[in-house]
DNA sequence: GCCCTACTGTAAGGTTCCTTTACAGTTACC
DNA sequence: GGTAACTGTAAAGGAACCTTACAGTAGGGC
């Protein structure tokens, strides 16, 4: 351990804690600041006048109503730093930017086939959501960007994308080399996942997964309230599980035509809806069961018999505490699709998590996104280093 | 946060981590514990004078070389606190006690026919084991018990345990009214995983799990370096696991019909070895091979296939950067089975692990419970509340 | 054999950060 | 109009750590 002074260490825990507790809350007085983290009114006074000099608080306004003076409620300064982030998809780039507080101003979009390789795309989507937002993109302090594929924990940059060709090993380096500051990348179902719980159906469990079905099929699994990516970022590559009743997978193909992406998926649906007879493609089905057509009914239960087939081996692992439906399909399943997952898993195994469909309106995997860069911006704005 | 004096924590933590470091590393000197705390000279005498008016430590003996005098070395007085670990099988019962560094004194053994019920056994086995150790059961600050089951990680009771039935519900409690002091029950899977991570092949690897093939089935699962139990302390009961080529499971019943249960065991491997042809059990069947029988080479090839296909569910959804075989097979099997087993893997998805056999001597049942035991007792001992 | 260097261990004084106490000023309620 | 409850600041104090200083001890070089 280093032998700094390590009475700075208390007051930085103090200073930090107050600006969470400001960006969670909203504003507060300092008698109330005090309280809430565990200091005497003059202390969380003097802390706050050292915040306010470095332009992270101000006085947003003054309490009314109570006895005595109106007292004086501090709140952080939104323009203390911006974030961007990103969600690539094969066929759109969405981007939202936010300040410091989390507070949206502005998104945009791109058509990825308009640009020529991905820092091209990135800065095209984020240079028209910054002018939206009236801010430069010198003023972002962290770019956050969520693909699907699999990315390197401890190097931060993709090892492989299937669906997004351009996106290859390379790209994070190009990216920081470009915008000349802190570039995250993190794979769409994990955001998603995030997204879920610090404001969705996860929110305060501990122990929960999330289903993402859809074009692919993902698992985000969070241990302890924390994300596990998994030794090589491969954690949660759920179309590759090998279930019973679909053909065994092999190697490291493309997990298209293997084992449990087979069974589920918005393409094997649609095969699985004409085979019961059905007009439509397969989420359609979904949503025509949910609404109460008698004759997708037993598309529908297929449909949570295969889901669980593959969720009653991830509950095996991990017994989870939730687990959320979530993609196209989870989305469009709700409630009913939900509770016969439920159902199935618990004729399959011991452990039966609770399973609801995602809570989270708007895109999960942006949302994640903006999550993780908000986290690293605040690391980095807030600290005592700079 | 509470308002009580912050300054005391920064005191107590450097308290605590100048234990933790004379636990690990062994008696040292006053200068040398300020360099590794961070603390001064001056500060870290006053620190071993606190703690050995309080009993925790004392001069241990003088180091000897170098210029100036030579300086007092400080270590834990090992009879500042006393555990007993037990671990509980269905034919016997083993008991180990040791002090508060973690010097193994006496163990003790009881065949559980014997006892009427489990808080007899416990009593006659520690009473036996802190008897050769010359210390009486008053003086153990906790005991650490690992069966075979499930225990509610929210109780820490036992919810069941099919190889034990008088091990049930309520069993903690009964404990605890008996000894009047802290009682842990884990799940001995879990604990054989915990001891591979504190002293064995895991050690020091964030994400990892232990496959435990022996009569029973089972898997611990350690995230981020701390174990996950799941929600309802089901995580890791893989012997449910549904895996393509056996029986799909159903309900709750006993996994021996079921899974990958089914697969792999030593009972299963009793009946495999016949089917090829092969004379003895199964775990015999596996040191021949292992020790070069070319008979017994088909057989120990079927047998990595098999538990690579539970296997690489489980690498699809966690992505473990270390896989530890253990129980009786995986002992058994060492290096030989562990490649096969990790080249079989490869061959099913794209997360693949290290592949290794146990590194633990002796009962890695029994070390893991002692570990978590002196964790507790040193969290009581070392902490300033009493 | 002597001196220098490097180390131990303690004493004295200083810094940082937080706390309590005190008080002047402000507002709501009775 | 008085009282109670609150805000915000000033002054004094305590807790924990730090540096500096110094007396004393052991090894190494000449």
């Amino acid at each position: 351990m280093s032998r700094a002074p390590k009475t700075h260490l208390i007051r930085d825990t103090n200073d930090r804690a107050a600006l969470d507790l400001m960006l969670s809350d909203g504003p507060v007085t300092k008698t109330r600041l005090g309280e809430l983290v565990g200091l005497s009114k003059v202390t969380a006074g003097q802390l706050l006048t050292r915040l306010g000099d470095r332009g992270l608080v101000q006085v947003v306004g003054t309490q009314q109503g109570g006895r005595g003076p109106n007292a004086a409620l501090y709140g952080v300064v939104p323009s203390a730093g911006y974030v961007a982030a990103l969600h690539i998809g094969p066929d759109q780039i969405t981007a939202s930017v936010a300040d410091i507080t989390g507070t949206e101003l502005a998104t945009g979009e791109l058509d990825p086939h308009e640009a020529s390789d991905p820092v091209e795309a990135v800065r095209a989507t984020v240079a028209n959501a910054t002018e939206r937002a009236g801010i430069t993109i010198e003023q972002l302090r962290c770019l956050s960007i969520g693909t699907p594929g699999m990315i390197d924990p401890r190097t931060g940059d993709i090892r492989f994308a299937n669906d997004l060709p351009d996106w290859r090993a390379g790209v994070l380096e190009d990216l920081r080399r470009s915008f000349q500051r802190p570039i995250l990348i993190e794979n769409d179902v994990n955001l998603a996942g995030l997204a879920e719980q610090s404001a969705g159906a996860t929110h305060g469990v501990k122990d929960s997964v999330l289903a993402w079905i859809d074009r692919g099929l993902g698992l985000a699994v969070i241990v302890d309230g924390r994300l596990h990516r998994g030794a090589g970022g491969g954690a949660g590559e759920i179309g590759y599980l090998a279930v019973p009743g679909a053909s065994t997978p092999h190697g490291t193909d493309s997990p298209q035509h293997a084992a449990f992406q087979s069974l589920v998926s918005v393409e094997a649906m649609d095969t699985l809806a004409r085979a019961f007879g059905l007009s439509g493609d397969g989420v359609g089905c979904v949503r025509s069961a949910v609404e109460g057509d008698p004759d997708a009914e037993p598309f529908l239960d297929e449909l949570a018999r295969r889901l669980a087939l593959g969720l009653a081996g991830i509950c095996v692992v991990l017994d989870p505490e939730l687990c959320v439906l979530a993609g196209e399909v989870g989305r469009a399943g709700g409630e009913v699709l939900a509770a016969r997952v439920q159902k199935a898993i618990a004729s399959l195994g011991p452990n039966v998590p609770t399973v609801v469909p995602t809570a989270i309106s708007g895109d999960p995997v942006l949302r994640g996104a903006l999550q993780i860069g908000l986290d690293t911006a605040r690391d980095e704005v807030f600290s005592n280093q700079g």
